[in-house]
DNA sequence: TGCGAGAATAAAAACGTTTATATTTTTTCT
DNA sequence: AGAAAAAATATAAACGTTTTTATTCTCGCA
């Protein structure tokens, strides 16, 4: 008997039939009740609030799930590329789930967050989601520009909200940072300065926003009636590593770049990286815009040029136009793309000694 | 009737009762079947197994959850602090959690994230997962000297993991790494290479982790006869502000310290950051030591010498500890202190100058 | 041949909800 | 006052499992 003592069971939490059972009510009309059903007369609404209340009652999730086919659970799929041992890498999605999860502050909603290393991974954990019910809805990033998920999505008519855009053309929920106008900007700032090889440290083309920022690229140096250097853009993926190896390999071309227009902030540790290896000082030797969405570019030496749109924001934006969506809204209606601002750190024109 | 046309209902998926239908078995074998019971016949396992490749049987999570009271989520508490606004903080996570998700990998769990964001909503949170039976098991950092959520957790026997220790003496499951052993060794290293005036960028005491560091940092000077300087020691949140407030802070100081020993990667970047504002050279004027869970010290410039412990290892095995604590094994057998390795990138002397 | 034991399977209940349908109570109107 | 309509509540079934208990079947053996 001494045994049995020690694991004292607490007691099993109320359920419906508890408040059945307390205030003489069916459980139906309990449930009608808790519900805030019209059909149930105010008077008994509030005796059964007060009783529930009285005992903590809380619905229990796993009944209402198996009842209802909801699982109450957002989904967020987050890419962790294996890139290379243990890199500094996608560290800004902490700030994208912290706005998410802001937003489903104090609604049903759990967030559950699945890891990808790849895009066929992703697309096989949207349709693991998808026809298993795990989620009611779905968050992911890194948009590729024939995006498998989007398409899926879409047919089944699966509630989602994408941080990015396809380039096709779907009726989907999304977010989306304005990249076109941000490479465009950032190109434009720095001919302006005087600078002509400039190149883009970007991601995969097969990823949407590494065509808008292309696009960006090119039409900043055709308004000033010039051809894009197109061999100064590097594609891979978002590291420190690949960063500071353009650097690297870049400078040592003849006619090397003058400036760097970078991806995101881990690129551009990598790049700084890289020019402080080489002995070359940022603002004298080299001129470098960054974009970063987690405000980190103040504090690199010397501080740089960034276009700044913090995620958390996002991320933010992506749990309401979930929520909205899984409430059956019209995913035209829950579009929305941020226009970054540019904190201008340095003058970007090598001090005046490009221009003429 | 073309109205109803557009949203073709997908088949419902098969259940236990579509295998019953297909191999005549009723649904109680079907389901000891498929659970690997030993009383059912080889034979009929095998046919039944073969339906349910046949039609892609998945079991339904949510009738499973509702009968054995399992929800099948392990739960993580991720701390964002809302330190500053959008500043780059708690960035390692992201690799915390994809190895975490790595050792959930081909299990029936799934990871649900659960921001928080102090100490007190962390309580709350662990409260609310354990009285609503929210996740079967729990994950989670930031451990304070008087851990709340450990006494809870212990009491209610319900299984987690804890990243860190806190300062009673109970059985549970933890992982963590050796910060006394850390914080001692870069003092060390430092006083070796003729320093006396070390300055350490701590966390809150109240952050057991911190109380670690500083046991080590004190023995350290202890064990070549000196007093450690005590009022070197900055305490604050982890920020990249903090770190180069310190800075700031502390080379006005008549005595200043000639070196600095940091907590993490974003703290680093904060010190290197104060002192590029004011015009110190690593390894010239100033000596830094960081502590690095996400391999980026290497590529700060210049790079500093680092105690490098990959966190997405600790992640993994907070992961495993945690599905065995699940299963029930002893939290005694669950723990596991990691000793980072030391990756001396500078002599962390000021170039000798400083021995005597 | 028939009995009993053991093996294999089936039936039924339960987990906690929601919801369609049925029943009772109250109100309204003639 | 009584019938019809409306409002309020109750009953029962269902969601997909697992598990306890019951039933049937097979086989060995007297």
């Amino acid at each position: 008997m001494a045994t049995e003592m020690h694991r004292a069971r607490r007691a099993p939490p109320p359920t419906i039939k508890t408040l059945a059972e307390m205030t003489g009510y069916s459980i139906a009309t309990i449930s009608k009740a808790l519900r805030e059903s019209p059909v149930v007369a105010p008077a008994t609404r509030d005796i059964i609030y007060k009783a529930a209340r009285e005992v903590g009652y809380q619905a229990n999730a796993r009944g209402m799930a198996l009842r209802t086919g909801k699982s109450f659970q957002a989904a967020v799929l987050m890419p962790v590329t294996a890139a290379r041992d243990y890199e500094w890498d996608g560290v800004e999605y902490t700030q994208t789930l912290s706005g998410i999860s802001q937003a489903l502050d104090g609604t049903d909603y759990r967030m559950s967050v699945h890891i990808i290393r790849d895009a066929a991974d992703g697309a096989e954990a949207a349709r693991r989601i998808v026809d298993q019910g795990l989620a009611d809805g779905l968050i992911f990033s890194g948009i590729l520009a024939e995006d498998p998920r989007i398409d899926l999505l879409v047919a089944e008519q699966f509630p989602f909200v994408s941080m990015g855009r396809c380039r096709k053309d779907l009726a989907y929920a999304h977010v989306d940072i304005d990249n076109e106008w941000a490479a465009y900007a950032a190109t434009a700032r720095l001919i302006a300065g005087g600078h002509r090889r400039i190149a883009l440290v970007n991601p995969q083309r097969r990823l949407s926003y590494a065509l808008d920022r292309i696009d960006g690229f090119v039409r900043a140096f055709r308004e000033v009636g010039l051809d894009a250097p197109m061999e100064l853009i590097a594609e891979g993926d978002l590291s420190t590593h690949f960063g500071r190896q353009t650097v690297i390999d870049f400078l040592q071309f003849d006619d090397a770049p003058t400036a760097f227009v970078c991806i995101n902030e881990s690129t551009t540790l990598g790049v700084l990286s890289g020019l402080g290896a080489l002995g070359r000082q940022v603002g004298v030797d080299v001129d470098v815009i960054a974009y970063d969405d987690i405000n980190v570019s103040a504090y690199f030496t010397p501080p740089v040029t960034t276009f700044y749109q913090p995620i958390e924001v996002l991320g933010r934006t992506l749990g309401q136009f979930l929520l909205r969506r899984m409430e059956g809204e019209d995913p035209k209606a829950l579009r929305q793309v941020f226009r970054p601002t540019l904190i201008a750190r340095q003058s970007d024109d090598l001090g005046g000694r490009l221009k003429r």
